[in-house]
DNA sequence: TCCGAATCGTACCGATCGGTACAGTACCGT
DNA sequence: ACGGTACTGTACCGATCGGTACGATTCGGA
């Protein structure tokens, strides 16, 4: 009950997003916010809470949406199809059009003021998450003998995550999408074959 | 003449790196650095000229030192050896003990507000800058038949600095020595030998 | 010794920061 | 129809932002 709310949340959350993505978490000041969301100061707190909050559940819908094929990665058959999946895919992401360049993962906050320590942890926190992830599904392929025995599966999640950090990096510079795509062909190319 | 200046230019000029490398450009505030470099802040301005003028003179002098070793690398006999005295001396810059983690040029600012993007952009030209270097000179590798003649020179600079970039987000969020050194020996096992 | 020049510290500037008090407004259930 | 409830806009809060005016201070040169 009561008056009805003007805007709808996940467009206004699309506003943030896009915002933070492009700026950063302390280079976006409220008014920024507003403005892109279309909604006014007061509705941002009572809906969002405050910018912080704003900020992780902006994040949490670009995992969801953004990030989504980072899951369908894992499910792919071997080892060589997860890794070809996930770094053309955080390519396509880096570089499409409809969104700004790089990574929302690393815009938001890779270096930041004492203030904005908790979101730049937060930040760090799924990048360790995310590697993990990778590692334990390499983990999985070396025992069906899908990677040489001889390997080690963290190692290679984090070179991988590595390249995909660098990536990132490349594209908020102004690298375009077929520069990456030559860099992940470069690193399949060395893929250890079982 | 005049009354002679009661602080040593490289130390301020130390202090100051230091902050703009730990939080970046928008993430350091004048007060922040006026404490950390011991002066008042009309000293500041009257020797520095204002905070973007700082930033970019404590970005000279982190290339100046902290990043003199990617010179020396160019000299290096051989394509392989350039390669790898680049990678093993980002793995040591980017986590020496006595300087803060991760890589001053992308701490400094990776997204930014608009009114520091003069900061981005300076930041990105000097990715883009070494990057070219580099290219050039495994170009001369190849043409002095120390690389495949059927290489990209251009490709492998590319992929060579990406790798650098996402080391510098692996030790900004907490990787250590040793982690970045497995990465850069995986890189120089897949090296390819002419 | 006294003047010009340069640096020093205090105390301040307007603008913007993130955040909120409060009154008006539009809807629901009764 | 009417009260309770949730959202809306205006107008404001103290704190901090980058930057500076100004007078006191300390030096070299004449």
């Amino acid at each position: 009950m009561g008056r009805p709310r003007e805007f709808d949340i996940d467009d206004a959350l699309d506003g943030a997003l896009d915002l933070f993505w492009r700026k950063g978490y302390e280079g976006t000041s409220l008014s920024d916010l507003t403005q892109a969301m279309g909604i006014t100061r007061p509705s941002l707190y009572a809906t969002f809470g405050n910018k912080e909050e704003l900020f992780r559940k902006a994040l949490d819908r670009y995992d969801s949406t953004c990030m989504a094929f980072t899951r369908e990665a894992m499910k792919q058959p071997t080892a060589r199809a997860v890794v070809s999946h996930l770094l053309y895919g955080f390519a396509d992401a880096q570089t499409d059009p409809v969104h700004p360049s790089g990574c929302m993962g690393m815009n938001g906050a890779l270096a930041c003021s004492e203030e904005a320590e908790p979101i730049k942890q937060e930040l760090v926190g799924r990048r360790v998450a995310g590697e993990a992830v990778l590692g334990r599904r390499l983990e999985e392929a070396r025992a069906s003998g899908d990677l040489p025995a001889d390997c080690d599966p963290a190692e290679l999640a984090r070179y991988v995550m590595t390249l995909a950090h660098g990536m990132a990096v490349q594209a908020t510079s102004g690298a375009g999408r077929e520069a990456l795509y030559s860099i992940v062909a470069m690193t399949l190319r060395a893929w250890p074959s079982a």
